[in-house]
DNA sequence: GTGAAAGCGCTAACAA
DNA sequence: TTGTTAGCGCTTTCAC
């Protein structure tokens, strides 16, 4: 391994000048650069990077939090990780998988393994997790409203109420709901959107609702509820893409129709609601992983760079 | 941040001393263990990562390479992150996207930024690629034979031959293949179990084949070109799920029945073919990364832990 | 069992 | 424009 050293000596010239050339600051001579350029081609010099972060106090790496995996996780990388690499950052994958995990993981910008955090599923509450932000910042995916931790979060009140209103529209009056956790601020929102609806709307029943707290088998469950439901809903709405898709595979293996019995709608925009022809509401998460980043960009190196907008719509399926 | 440094001007106990219980390393009395490991809670001591890495030469960091994003990659990142995160290892995700920006990737391996490197999918050569060894030890999920890189393939000619021969015994006298591009050994591969089999079977037809250099739109263009087909397969035999998942969405929007028009099989056994109920080949992609993960953690630490088996096999639909 | 000292490879303040 | 110097925070011989 060559080092900088190495060049000075073989090149007579110090340290600090060649360290000028290899990062590009400061003056240096035609000459001499000359020189030094020559010389890292034929030693074959490539700096180390691990010193550099020790001296510069930054590794130039966002860690990427998520309790578990789910399919939307992957569209969610593959966002975050694509900005990231535009802006010269690295990103770390963690799956905290429980709390103490997650701790653990977090201390890693205590470290300074890492310059800052995305989280988009977390175990932890928020007041622990916030603790961290002196350290580097954190954003997150999960609507929150918390100092120190960004959230680029849509309110799902107004989209929820369109949906619902779209759904009356068509002729819908037997609408059942799958939902996420309650501990999630936007799941409280559909809720609050239905109950609103409801008042407006008392010929419409919205009573038929379910609650997950992650996706594993909750498309599949919900199929079974549905199937031996007293009164079925003629259309279901659901948390995610992909459970809609699992609660449409397992209807369909009981020969239901899809959407002639049940209209099935998801949330998300994911590839798999394309893939399987499955209307949904898009949330822009693509935006949102641009923007997460965006905030500890900014926060990171003393920027304004701007946000994108998001403006979420119903997706129809062709 | 509080630094070892702190530690023993607070103490009066050297350096060294501390740093060996930090790091758990060599022998301390109990007597100074104590006042360390009080100074260290009432000071809130966290060792610094970075200059442990300068140090040690070494960042406990695997670098995950695939050139660009398709529905697997989520798959294939959640099983290869959890097995790294059970032996302390850390993992950048990197979409390389271009050959001169995949090499660029490479180079952190030379920085000492990245201890190892797995590639899922590479666009520079083999050849290229391998000249990197030199710096860390490299895997991949591909098909490859080739010094200095370990790869954990599966030879799909074995399986491919069992497939052809299972939709004979189904029946199936006209099967199309769509298959990935020729440049893969394991597309060879199938072509080469397509070959041999048609020798041996001359009552069968197997000639509708196309070949598709990436997933994208891939299932649609087939879908496309299946429903102008002169003479239709009965049954079509892809290389992802994936692909087969958007092959059955573009059907359907044409009213074909899937599998009573055509029978579709996939390949992976992935999240998506259980989802849309798609009979695929299990091929076994959480041993590979589990095993690839092995073989960097083996040459890394000098050791020998064993490889877990892999079985390739016909997964039905329900 | 413990401490002194050297050094991983780089950067940046300061002086020249 | 360049060189000297002093670290970044930790580990690891080596000597006691």
């Amino acid at each position: 391994m060559t080092t900088i050293y190495d060049l000075a000596k073989k090149t007579g010239i110090s340290k600090s000048t060649i360290s000028r050339v290899v990062s590009g600051n400061g003056y240096v001579s035609e000459e001499k650069r000359k020189i030094i350029l020559n010389a890292m081609h034929e030693l074959n010099y490539i700096p180390n990077q691990v010193a550099k972060n020790l001296r510069q106090k930054q590794t130039k790496t966002i860690g990427f939090l998520v309790s578990d995996y789910f399919p939307l996780v992957g569209d969610f990388i593959n966002s975050f990780t694509k900005i990231a690499a535009k802006y010269g950052y690295n990103v770390n994958v963690y799956f905290t998988q429980n709390a103490k995990n997650e701790l653990k993981t977090l201390r890693l910008l205590t470290t300074r393994a890492l310059d800052a955090v995305f989280i988009l599923t977390r175990i932890n509450s928020w007041d622990t997790i916030s603790s961290y932000a002196d350290f580097g910042p954190i954003s997150t995916w999960q609507r929150v409203e918390h100092a120190h931790i960004y959230s680029n979060y849509i309110d799902h009140y107004p989209v929820y109420t369109d949906v619902l209103n779209h759904l009356d529209g068509l002729g819908y009056k037997r609408v059942g709901h799958v939902l996420s956790s309650l501990r999630n601020a936007n799941t409280r929102a559909r809720v609050k959107a239905i109950d609103d609806f409801k008042l407006k709307h008392p010929d419409s029943n919205q009573d038929y609702q379910l609650f997950y707290h992650g996706q594993h088998n909750a498309g599949a469950d919900a199929a079974d509820k549905w199937l031996h439901a007293k009164e079925r809903p003629e259309a279901m709405v659901f948390f995610a893409d992909f459970v809609a898709a699992e609660f449409i595979a397992s209807l369909r293996k009981h020969h239901v129709k899809v959407p002639q019995d049940c209209l099935v709608v998801g949330s998300d925009n994911s590839e798999i609601a394309k893939l399987m022809n499955i209307p949904t509401i898009d949330l822009c998460f693509r935006n949102q992983a641009h923007n997460a980043f965006i905030y500890l960009y900014n926060e990171l190196n003393d920027q304004q760079l701007p946000f994108e907008k998001q403006t979420p719509q119903w997706i129809d399926a062709d």
